[in-house]
This record gives C-alpha cells, sequence and structure tokens, in this order.
DNA sequence: TTATTTCCTATCAATTTAATAGTATATTTG
DNA sequence: CAAATATACTATTAAATTGATAGGAAATAA
C-alpha cells in the first residue's frame, strides 16, 4: 500500500495540471476543499513536492502552487517516490529504500528476490509511464463512456 | 512493501517444500534455525498458515508442520494473503481490505483507481503463477548459474 | 513419566501514519 | 500603510500497525 500523503499528492497534482495551460495557480484552501483533503495536510505535502522541485509557489494574498513542469513530464512514480511511499515489495529489492534481509545470506541465491524484482519493474513500468496528463485523459474517456451509457 | 510475515512465511513454507517428497515433518525450531526467524514468531505465523488450511501439524515430542498441497500448488499471492500482506497499492483496488476513499466521489469515473487496478492485476499474475516449487527450482537455477561463473 | 513440541492467549515496545496547532513571513489590495 | 490573505516552518500528537516476546496448557513419543 501507498500512504494516503501519495495519494493525496497524485490528487493535488492533478488538480493543478488542469489548470496547467493557464498558467495559474490555485492556493491549499482551492485544492483542499476540490479534493477533500484534510487542509493542514496538503500544506505539508505541497511543500514537501516543492521541495522536491515539483511544484512551484507564490506566496501572500493570491498566493498559491503550480507545476513547475508540463503534466506529460510528472509521472505516478515520481510522485510516489517524493512522497515517501515504496513501490517493492520488500526493502531487498527497492531502489530508494533498500535493506539487505538479514536473515538472507546470499541476495543473488534468493529466489523470492528475483521474482520480486520482477513484481517490481512490471510496478514500475506502468507507473513511470503514466503521467498526470494520462490521468485526465482517462478521466475524461471514463466519463464519456459513462454519458453513453446513459443515453 | 508486504510485512516480515509474510517473507518468514514464505521462507518456512519453502523449507517445507524441499522435504515435502519425503513427506517429512520440521518443527519451528529447525525452521527457525535454519531460515533465521524468531522463533516465537514463526510460531504464530505457522499456526496461522494451519488455520487457514496451508499446512498440517503433529503436536507431541518429534512433532512439527508439513504442507498439506504439493508445492506446485502453493503460490507466493495465496501466501502473502494469508498472512496479512495486502497486494494492491491503494485500499480502493485491493481485493482482500477494500474501502472505498472517502474523497473519491465515483471510483468508477477515477483514472487513478484504473491505473492502480493495472498494476495490481500485473504483480498479482506474477505472484499468482509462482509456486514453492517454482522458487526452489529458480534457486538450484541461481546456484548453477554462480557455479559457472567460478569455473 | 519425562522430555519434547505444538496450541493459544495476552502483552509490549517501537515505529509509522495521518493529522493538527501555532507562529513567522511574504504579498496583494484597498 | 494597514488589513487580509497565503505560504513557510517547526513542533506535537493520537491512533494504528508491526515485529516480537512471555508463559502456560495440551498432546505425544520414547
Amino acid at each position: 500500500m501507498i500512504p494516503k500523503k501519495s495519494k493525496y499528492a497524485i490528487q493535488a497534482l492533478k488538480c493543478l495540471a488542469k489548470v496547467y495551460r493557464d498558467k495559474q495557480h490555485l492556493s491549499i484552501a482551492t485544492i483542499a476543499a476540490e479534493e477533500h483533503i484534510p487542509r493542514k495536510f496538503l500544506e505539508a505535502i505541497l511543500l514537501q513536492l516543492r521541495n522536491e522541485g515539483i511544484v512551484g509557489s507564490k506566496m501572500g494574498a493570491n498566493g498559491g502552487y503550480y507545476l513547475l513542469k508540463h503534466p506529460d513530464e510528472i509521472v505516478l512514480s515520481t510522485i510516489i517516490r517524493c512522497t515517501g511511499g515504496p513501490l517493492a515489495l520488500l526493502p531487498c529489492v527497492s531502489l530508494n529504500y533498500y535493506e539487505p534481509c538479514v536473515e538472507c545470506p546470499h541476495e543473488e541465491l534468493c529466489g523470492l528476490h528475483e521474482v520480486m524484482l520482477e513484481v517490481r519493474e512490471a510496478s514500475i513500468h506502468i507507473l513511470s509511464k503514466t503521467s498526470l496528463a494520462d490521468l485526465i485523459l482517462r478521466e475524461k474517456k471514463l466519463y464519456r463512456k459513462q454519458e453513453n451509457r446513459k443515453k
């Protein structure tokens, strides 16, 4: 499971992606209300995303946050990693949270290690080819599909 | 990440799988020593695996645990599920730990939901085609590969 | 009968997660 | 300039989860 922090981050960034073409920024309060995210928690998340160089901020009245890159270039794996979500199922196959298993004498001879590597690759493959723009496109398609079903 | 419980369970069952053809059973103490797993923790894990119908037990002196199915039939996804490891990255795409996102009004219109479903499918595909027997076979191959490299 | 081993329940300490509080600092607007 | 509005930053907390241990009851082999 990825932490809620990562999920909220994805939602918030999707929100910002929707107004990207207009070069607009959104306040924490606006995003929190729109996405039903606890205001103060979102504040901490956006701060972290700013420190990671994913969003920019504008202080003061009428301030807010905006994407520093095109929604096409921000992928899910990056967001999850930046917000502390490990993608691997075991520490011994994690790129960012690597730790050897104390109980395994030879990692390179461990069958489970090999399988878990495959799982990680499969997950990362999907998550790093899916961008914020893809997410928005998917939702448009899902919406259209539902509208057609109503007719 | 899956809990250590799940990882220990896989190791313990792999141990039992290795003696399956001889219809042998192994004691908690033996497995714990072999796999470097805390004895008492392993006790709780094997008890759970017994309640789930994966292993059988024999009480009393010279007792122990044994597999109830062929190592070919016990797959990783089953072991992880039985020991409390969720395979999905979000509760809203989990089969066994499903919970709707309170912040999402329409799950069926959520792009992230759709992507996370794909990730889950990809992970489960690998983990449910890999059995204990496969794990042992992989380790034999890895060992042989290393031996050849030494020559 | 004794040694061995599983069965079962209860408990615990440490860590992590999700969230909140409060104040400082910056910027717009009237 | 002053008031209102936002972000910046640090500290704290409550609840849940995880990993592990304790101790005795019940069963069985030798």
